[in-house]
Parts: C-alpha cells; structure tokens; sequence
DNA sequence: CGCTCGATATTCT
DNA sequence: GAATATCGAGCGA
C-alpha cells in the first residue's frame, strides 16, 4: 500500500506553512521504459516560500502574467517555469483562502527510487549532486513546461508528492540566488539534531547562506 | 576546497 | 534591452 497522497487541503494553508510541511514528503514521478511502469521519487529536503505583495522576490509580486497565471489559480498545482536559458524550476501552488497567489519552489530532494534512470537523465554518475537544486531536480525527473500547470493531487496523474515522515528537525533560513527580499526566513530545510549537533542534510543545496538559521521545529 | 564567470532563452519593462 | 527563484567548468590557494 503507497503512503496517502497530499490533497488539496494540505496546499490550501498559508504558503510559509505548507513549504515547512512539504520537507520530508515524497516526490513522485512514474514513467514508462518497455511498457514498464518505473517510479522515480525522492524525499523533498529543501523548499522556498514565495508570495504575492508584500513579497518583492516572487514572480507573482507586480499581477499576474501569463508566466505567473498558476500561482493565482487552484492550489496543489504545478508551477513550472524557464530560469536563465537552461533550467527548469519545479514549485507548487499552496495559499490560504486569504492569500492572493502563492506558491513553494522545491530546491533539494534525497533520491530513493529509480536513482539510474536519474543519473541518466542527468548524464551524471555521481548521486551526491543528482537533485541537490532547483535545475537539478526537474532535469533527473524529466520535468519541463509540459508540465506546468498539473494537479499533484490526483492519484492517476504521473506526478504527485506523498506523505513521508516527520522531521526531526526543520531549519528556517534566507532564501538563495535572489536580489529582493533577502531578509525573510522562507527557505525551510530539513537537519536533525543529535547529541546537540545540527545536521544538515546532504540533499540541500549548499550554499553559504546555509550558516544563518532560525531553528524550527515541526509540530 | 571556494570563488568567479559565461552560457543561454524567456519574460517583463 | 535588462534581468533572471541556475549550473558547471575553470581557476587559484
């Protein structure tokens, strides 16, 4: 029996909420290879809040586009757009009924299942730098354009994100590779703490930024 | 290691 | 025409 799927009402909460809720879920995508059902997944260790007004960073920030349109609409969503000529980044659309757009980018993920087809997606060897960041990620599931816009919440999709554990720990930090808004703890990664160290996990992209954190616990 | 820099196309001004 | 929610090669220490 697969773990429940995340529904609609899981996305439908204040976008901070859900980004911290979704480190140590699962991201599922299956494929076909020889008319074999493959499932690639991995556990979502890094997300970014981004919002509407009050938030400068995020794309939904001046109205909507028709890049941005997803982020305004029905949340549990997939927001995919095209970043710097190369890369693909892989959000998902969470806002409560007071939020005007909303949306979380998925930064890290650990890979579990299908970790070959992964590496040959990504014509890389080493699992260590499979899906630590935002490009990487979309690259080792195959996720482009053609995606953006899915319902994550509905089981006989090919893409949807499923229940995993709860964190031990999850650390708030300032959110990375933007110029506006960089003051707000809306990057949430997952850590654990063990005999009174903090560990981050080897998922997150690392970047500096990572050695300024508010300790957030989950629950 | 860590830092700098170029590639590359879509979007918005 | 400028900016970009990135990545990896190539450098130097």
């Amino acid at each position: 029996m697969d773990p429940p799927i995340l529904t609609y009402e899981f996305f439908s909460r204040d976008t901070n909420v859900v980004a911290k809720k979704l480190i140590g879920t699962k991201l599922v995508k299956t494929i076909r290879n020889n008319n074999r059902k493959i499932t690639l997944s991995g556990i979502i260790v890094e997300t970014e809040a981004y919002g509407y007004k009050s938030d400068e960073a995020s794309h939904a920030y001046r109205g909507m586009t028709t890049r941005n349109m997803v982020m305004f609409g029905p949340v549990g969503r997939t927001y995919i757009y095209f970043t710097y000529g190369n890369h693909y980044c892989f959000n998902v659309t969470a806002k409560s009924k007071n939020q005007i757009a909303g949306a979380v980018l998925i930064r890290g993920v650990e890979p579990k299942e299908g970790i070959e087809y992964m590496k040959d997606y990504r014509n890389l060897d080493d699992i260590m730098l499979l899906t630590n960041g935002p490009g990487k990620i979309t690259q080792a599931f195959g996720i482009d354009k053609q995606y953006n816009n899915q319902d994550l919440t509905n089981i006989n999709n090919d893409l949807y994100i499923v229940k995993g554990f709860i964190p031990n720990l999850v650390l708030a930090t300032k959110r990375i590779g933007i110029k506006k808004s960089i003051h707000v703890y809306k990057r949430y990664i997952l850590a654990s703490k063990i005999e009174n160290k903090i560990f981050i996990n080897q998922f997150v992209s690392k970047k500096k930024e990572n050695n300024h954190f508010h300790i957030c616990r989950l629950l």
